[in-house]
This record gives structure tokens, sequence and C-alpha cells, in this order.
DNA sequence: CTTGGGTCCTGTGCGC
DNA sequence: TGCGCACAGGACCCAA
């Protein structure tokens, strides 16, 4: 999926044209994603105005004037594509896409009162959508449970240590676990440890305090420096505009099995092993 | 409680 | 060229 920074990237392309639009036209072309889409799902969304377009975690919120939020989680392969009419004309072909009226994959179009279409795709229809009352987000199943935001002041090395005691489980599998922090994936994950230098097989209750704290930092950084990149540009994922983020080709680890580690003077090389059904990658020689 | 494994769904890329 | 299989960013659910 796309993990925080392609999350937030997508954030960044919808609340330009979504902020204070209202919403004039809802095509709902499946009665479900992952899950059932809510009750008059696209009758609820049409005539509303979206207020504020958010992120929690790996969630897209569009806060509505109804009263109710728009909630969004992309899964692995939910892109979501934005058209004004006027920029397209000028630039045919800037979309990689098919037109979305053709696309078997195109799940619901949208468009506001500027004009400007946009339209959510899900091949492996992993994403689920929720119209929930934003008063009860934070009580609300997805949420409730959700871990600090990794950039957020919360996230700190105290409070990794806490939820890392006593867990026998790889440090890896248990930073993919939302409650521990959120909007971590595979790809950062992997990317984060490495920065830190920590194995990703390390149990999660023998990660020292300064271990943690370089692992924070890395975190941080690791987010940080992709969310400024626009995300990393997958096989499946672009920016709500159409355009390609970029921090793929600053990944150290992720895909690079076989290839020298990129730490200078580390003489290791990338290994790829699963764990927990998923690829970890990671250099045996400087993390440990 | 934690942990591991199967599950949802489709597309792509590889070896044969 | 076709076929089967492994694998892909997530996260829920259930059994042990």
């Amino acid at each position: 999926m796309p993990e925080l920074p392609e999350v937030e990237t997508v954030r960044r392309g919808l609340e330009p044209v979504l902020r204070g639009a209202r919403l004039v036209r809802v095509d709902q072309r499946r009665p479900d994603l992952r899950f059932p889409l809510p009750d008059r799902f696209a009758e609820r969304l049409t005539g509303a105005r979206v207020e504020a377009v958010g992120r929690r975690a790996k969630y897209l919120l569009a806060a509505l004037d109804t009263g109710e939020t728009w909630v969004t989680h992309l899964g692995m392969t939910g892109r979501f594509l934005v058209q004004r009419p006027e920029t397209d004309a000028d630039a045919p072909g800037r979309f990689t896409h098919p037109a979305p009226s053709e696309d078997k994959h195109t799940h619901l179009v949208l468009e506001t009162e500027a004009g400007v279409r946009v339209t959510f795709f899900d091949a492996r229809r992993f994403g689920y959508m929720g119209l929930i009352p934003t008063a009860a987000l934070p009580n609300h199943p997805w949420f409730a449970a959700l871990g600090p935001e990794p950039l957020g002041p919360e996230f700190d090395a105290g409070r990794l240590l806490r939820a890392f005691a006593g867990r026998t489980q790889a440090v890896k599998t248990v930073l993919l676990d939302q409650s521990v922090v959120a909007g971590l994936g595979n790809i950062y994950v992997c990317e984060a440890l490495h920065r830190a230098r920590i194995s990703p097989r390390r149990a999660a209750g023998k990660v020292s305090r300064p271990a943690a704290e370089r692992l924070v930092e890395a975190v941080r950084t690791v987010l940080g420096e992709a969310v400024a990149a626009g995300g990393s540009t997958l096989r499946d994922y672009a920016q709500a505009d159409g355009l390609s983020g970029l921090f793929q080709h600053a990944w150290a680890v992720y895909g690079r099995e076989d290839e020298p580690c990129p730490r200078p003077g580390c003489a290791g090389v990338v290994k790829r092993y699963p764990q927990g059904g998923r690829s970890t990658f990671g250099c045996s020689r400087c993390q440990r």
C-alpha cells in the first residue's frame, strides 16, 4: 500500500481541489470495496461541502459540512486521480491510466462544483471507505487503537520501548503493528531499521534504549524525506495529480537484494528474507 | 494476551 | 506464445 508518505502525498494532491469544494455529482460503480460501502453513500456525499482534507495514519479524511467525515483507506492499490478539464486539454497523455469511465477498476467518480473530477481506482479492492460522524471518529474501530503519528511529538523512544517491552516478536513485525506506531508499512520499516542499524529479526523486547532512540530518529528521517520527495512511485501507485513520487530512487535496501549495502564503510550485501509472510530487506553486516 | 497463518482481490513478471 | 507460480504497498480474523 501506499504507506504514510504516499498517503500524505495523495492528501496534498486532493486538498487544493477538494477543500472548500462542493460535491455535485457522485458516481458509485459498485456496492463494495473491501467492505460494503456505506448505505446511500453517493447520496450522502452529493451536495456536501468538503471542509478539510486530513490524514491519520494511512487514512485520508475528508471532513464534510454534513457533520460526517468521508474516510478512505487505499489498501494496496487504491489510487485517486484528479482531473481539471482545462489542464487535461493542454496535457493529453499526462495520465498513465486509461480514461476513468472505461476502466473496470474505477469504483467512484466525483465531480466538484468547480468542474474538477476526482476518480478512485483500486484493482485489488483492498481499499475501503466509510462515512463516519466526525465527532465519533476517535472512537471508531478504525481509529481507536491507532498508535502515535510517527512525525508527531507523541512518538518517542520511551513510548516505543514501552510498546516493545516483553515482546518476543521481531521488531520489524512489531513496527508494522499500527497500534505501536501508525503509518509505517513494509518498505519504510525496512528502510528505517537499516538507517537505525537494527536487525529486523531482533526481538522487539531486546531493543536497547540507544537503539530505540536511533529508531525513532530513523523513522522520522526516512518518512520526512519520503514525504518531501512526494512518496515512492510503485507499480500501482501514483500521486493524485498523476505525476510520480521520487523516493523509490532513495531506497537503501528495499528492492535491492544482492546489492552492496549503501552504508559508507559497510562491506555487507543486502539480503531478502521472509518475515511473517512478507519480504524483509536488510544488511546482516551493519544491522544488529 | 501474543503469535502465526490464512484471507480478501487482481495484475505482473518470471522460468519453463 | 502460453502456463503456472511467486509475489506485490495492508490489515482483518481466527485458531492455538
